[in-house]
DNA sequence: ATGTGGGCCCTTAGCCGACAA
DNA sequence: TTGTCGGCTAAGGGCCCACAT
C-alpha cells in the first residue's frame, strides 16, 4: 500500500505516519532514507517548516476564517498558458466574488519538487450570512491575520546556492552564524572536528549530512551526503536551502526554490482542472451549499484568490485614483525581503463581459525599477499597499503611459459595490 | 513558454510541434535531444507507437462511437486507494451507467513516466436519442471494435529488459530477428561494423544510440546512449522497450513499464479528481447537454469504464448464470497475450445504495490460477468471454466457495434492465 | 567570512570478449 | 541465441587546501 506523500503533511493532523519512499532513489549507500514512520517529532515542527518554505510574506487563513474567493483568480492559476477561457465558456453565472468560510486548511507539499502548497476548504456563504457577520468578532473575519504565520523559529537559517554548492566539485558551505545557531557545537581544540547531521525534510525524509570544520580560514562545510540532496531535490545555484532547529535540536531542511517559470503549482493540481471543470465545481458547491476545494501555491505567483474577508474590504472601501502610488513586497531571501514601488495607471476590469464589475487585477499598475519586468501589470486592490504618501506622479510624465486608452471612469469605492449586492 | 508534453500526442490532429524539453536533463554531451519541432513525420507513426506501447488488446472508441460510461469506474480509477467513497457522498442523483457520444479522444502520455492514456470527450445522450440509436447503423454503435486498432506495424519489436540489460555494466543486448527487421542493415563484412541510430519517444524527444555488431559469438548491441535512456526513462529490469521502424525507415521508441502499483493513470490526472468533484462534473454536464472529459489509462488496470454500446448489451443481453466459466485475456510480451480462465462465482451489486442495480464489476469470479491473485475478484460482464463451452463447474466443489453468503437471486439479463429505464 | 579553482584519489560508468545456459 | 561475468580504461565524483574577494 502506498502513500501519497503529497498528503503526508498536515498542519491540522497529527497522522504523519506515512512513509512511501519519499523519492529517495538511492539503494544501499543511502544517505537520505524514509524512516518517518519513527518520526516521534510532534507536527508543529512541520508546520514551521512549511511556513520557512514559503517564504517570510505568506499567511494563510485560518480554518473559520471568512474570506473572499475570486473564481477569476482560480482559473488563472490552473491554466497559466491561456490567459483567457475560450469563448463559449461562461462564468457558470457565477459572481466575480464569493464569500466563503474557511472549514479545513490543509499544508501540503509537492512530492516531486517539495513545493508547498495548501488546500482549503471553502464553504460559500449566502447573502442573509453576509449580513450577520457583521455583528460577528473579528478574529472570524480573519483580522489576525499576522498571528497565522506561526512565531519565527530563532534557530533558522536560508541560502541561496552558490555554483559552489551545487557544483559535484565540492560541497556546501555553511554561513557561520547559521552553523552555530542551528547545528550542534562542534569541539573546536580538535584538528578537524565533525559530526554527521541528521534532517528531515517535509516529506518526513531522513537526510544525512557530514558537517566539518576545516579549510584555511577555518569555516563550516557539509560534505559527504551533500551532492546526493541536491541531485535528488534537482537543486540548482540560485535555489535556497533552509535548516531549522527544533526545540529538542532534531534538525528539518527544506527548500526554495528559485522563481522559475514553472516552478508554481504541481502538475498534480493543474491537470485536469480546465475552465468548465473549476467552475462547475463551485457552482455546484454554491447551489447545494456544500464545501469545495482550492489549492492554492504561496510561491508560484502573487496571485491571491483567497482574500481575507477585512483585507479584501479595506482594499475595496480607500479610493484609489489613477497616479496613486504604492508599494508592495517581495520576498528574497532569509527573512528579508525586498520592497517594491510603482503607480496605479488605470483601472478597468479584466474581463467584462464575462465578470463584470470584477476587482480581479483590476488595477493597470507601472512599476518604478524596469528590471521587474516580471511582475505583472494587472494587479488586485489588495496586493498592494497605497498608504505611502508620496507625491502622486504626474501621468503625463510618463511616455509608456500615452499609449494607453482613456481608463474607464470607475474609481473603486465600497459604496459602489455594497455588500449586500457583491455576493452572491 | 512552456508547452506541456502531456498534450503533444494526439491522434486526431497534426499538432506535434511542441517542444518542451521533453524531460532530457543531459546537458552538453545528450544523447537525446528534443528537437521535436523539425519532425516531419506523420502522426500516424505516433499513432501506431501509442497503440504499441498500451499493449495488443488495447482498443478505443473512435469519434462518434456511442459508448456506456460507468461513474462507478471511474471513481475507482481516481482514487484506487480507497475503493468507496465516503458515505456522506451521493451518487448526485446520476444513473450507474451514462450512454454517452464520443465527441473527441486524444491519445497521450505521460510526461513523467511515459504511460500511455487517453482523454474522451463524452457528450451524455437522453433516452430519446437511445431509442433512435437503434435504427441507426452499426457502425456508430462502436461495433467496428477490431478495427480501430491499426494495423499491426511489421517492423517491431518489444523485448522484456534483463537484469543486464539495466545495469550501468553494459549496453542493451538487441534480439537478433529484432535488429534485422528494425534497424538499418550493417556491414557484416567489417571487423564490427556499427552505427548510430536515432529514434523519438512519444514526445517527440530524439534517442541515439551506438548500434554495434560485435562479440564471440557475434550479437547485436546498442551501448553509448543506452545507460542515459534507461536512467532518464526510470527503466528497470521487467519493463519492456519497444523499437518501430516507420515507412520511411525511421525509428521510433516507446516503454512498456512492468506492472507495478503506482503505474497506472498519472498524479496528474489522480489528484484533484476526488468523488465529489468528479461527480458534480457529470452532473453537471448531463444536466447541461454538454460534453465533459474523462482520462483513461489501458495499461493501468482492467477497469474499463467506457465500453462501447454494442459491447455491454451484448453482454448483459445472454444470462450469466452462477458457474459460469470464462475465460479473458492479459497481455504479456510482444504481440503475445495470456489467456487467464475462471468461474463465476456470484452476481450482486457492488455499492446496492449509491448505485443500486449497477452491472459494475457485478460479478463475483474466482480465477482458476491461484498465481494471478492480482487480478480483480470482481469483474463486470463485458470484461469476461463466457463463450467457452467448458462444462460448469460444480460450485460445491470449491472450498472458497462455502466462506461465500449465498449470492442474490438476480441473474442478469437484458430484460431485467430494460434500456428505457437504464439510460438517464 | 566565504566563493572559486587546482590537486589528487578513488569510485564507477561503460566497452570488450569469455563463458554458459 | 543471449544473459552474466571479469577485465580493463577513462571520466568524473568528491575531499582537501590555497587564494581571492
Amino acid at each position: 500500500m502506498e502513500i501519497d506523500l503529497n498528503h503526508v503533511v498536515s498542519s491540522e493532523l497529527e497522522k504523519n505516519g506515512g512513509g512511501g519512499n519519499g523519492g529517495c532513489l538511492s539503494s544501499s549507500n543511502s544517505s537520505c532514507s524514509s524512516n518517518s514512520s519513527t518520526s516521534p517529532a510532534s507536527s508543529s515542527i512541520y508546520k514551521e517548516l512549511w511556513y520557512a518554505c514559503a517564504g517570510p510574506l505568506t499567511s494563510l487563513p485560518k480554518k473559520g476564517n471568512v474570506v473572499v474567493y475570486f473564481p477569476q483568480g482560480h482559473l488563472e492559476q490552473s491554466a497559466s498558458h491561456s490567459p483567457f477561457p475560450p469563448m463559449e465558456v461562461t462564468s457558470f453565472d457565477l459572481h466575480p466574488q464569493i464569500l466563503c468560510k474557511v472549514m479545513g486548511a490543509q499544508l501540503l507539499a509537492n512530492k516531486d519538487n517539495d513545493e508547498v502548497y495548501t488546500k482549503l476548504a471553502l464553504l460559500p456563504l449566502l447573502e442573509l450570512e453576509v449580513i450577520n457577520l457583521k455583528g460577528k468578532e473579528h478574529e472570524e473575519l480573519g483580522l489576525d491575520e499576522g498571528g497565522v504565520t506561526p512565531n519565527k523559529t530563532p534557530h533558522m537559517f536560508c541560502k541561496t546556492l552558490t555554483a559552489s554548492d551545487t557544483s559535484t566539485h565540492g560541497g556546501f558551505s555553511v554561513p557561520r552564524r547559521a552553523a552555530e545557531d542551528c547545528f550542534p557545537p562542534l569541539d573546536y581544540k580538535q584538528q578537524r572536528p565533525s559530526q554527521e547531521l541528521v534532517a528531515r525534510d517535509l516529506h518526513g525524509v531522513e537526510w544525512k549530512f557530514r558537517h566539518i570544520y576545516r579549510g584555511q580560514p577555518r569555516r563550516h562545510l557539509l560534505t559527504t551526503g551533500w551532492s546526493i540532496f541536491v541531485s535528488q531535490k534537482n537543486l540548482v545555484s540560485g535555489d535556497a536551502v533552509l535548516f531549522l532547529r527544533g526545540e529538542s535540536g532534531e534538525l528539518r531542511l527544506g527548500i526554495r526554490r528559485a522563481v522559475r517559470p514553472r516552478n508554481g503549482l504541481p502538475d498534480s493540481i493543474l491537470a485536469n482542472q480546465n475552465y468548465r471543470n473549476i467552475l462547475s465545481i463551485v457552482a455546484n458547491a454554491v447551489s447545494t451549499k456544500s464545501s469545495f476545494h482550492v489549492s492554492y501555491s504561496p510561491r508560484a505567483s502573487h496571485a491571491d484568490f483567497v482574500v481575507p474577508y477585512q483585507k479584501y474590504i479595506t482594499s475595496i472601501t480607500n479610493q484609489i485614483p489613477i497616479g496613486t502610488r504604492f508599494k508592495t513586497k517581495f520576498d528574497v531571501d532569509d527573512s528579508s525581503e525586498r520592497r517594491c514601488s510603482g503607480v496605479v495607471t488605470g483601472i478597468r476590469a479584466l474581463d467584462p463581459y464575462r465578470w463584470p464589475n470584477s476587482k480581479w487585477r483590476c488595477l493597470t499598475v507601472r512599476w518604478d525599477e524596469d528590471g521587474s519586468s516580471d511582475h505583472h501589470e494587472q494587479v488586485s486592490p489588495w496586493e498592494i499597499d497605497p498608504s505611502v504618501s508620496l507625491p502622486p506622479l504626474s501621468i503625463q510624465s510618463s511616455p509608456r503611459l500615452k499609449k494607453l486608452r482613456t481608463p474607464p471612469n470607475n474609481p473603486i469605492s465600497g459604496t459602489n459595490f455594497p455588500l449586500n449586492s457583491c455576493f452572491l
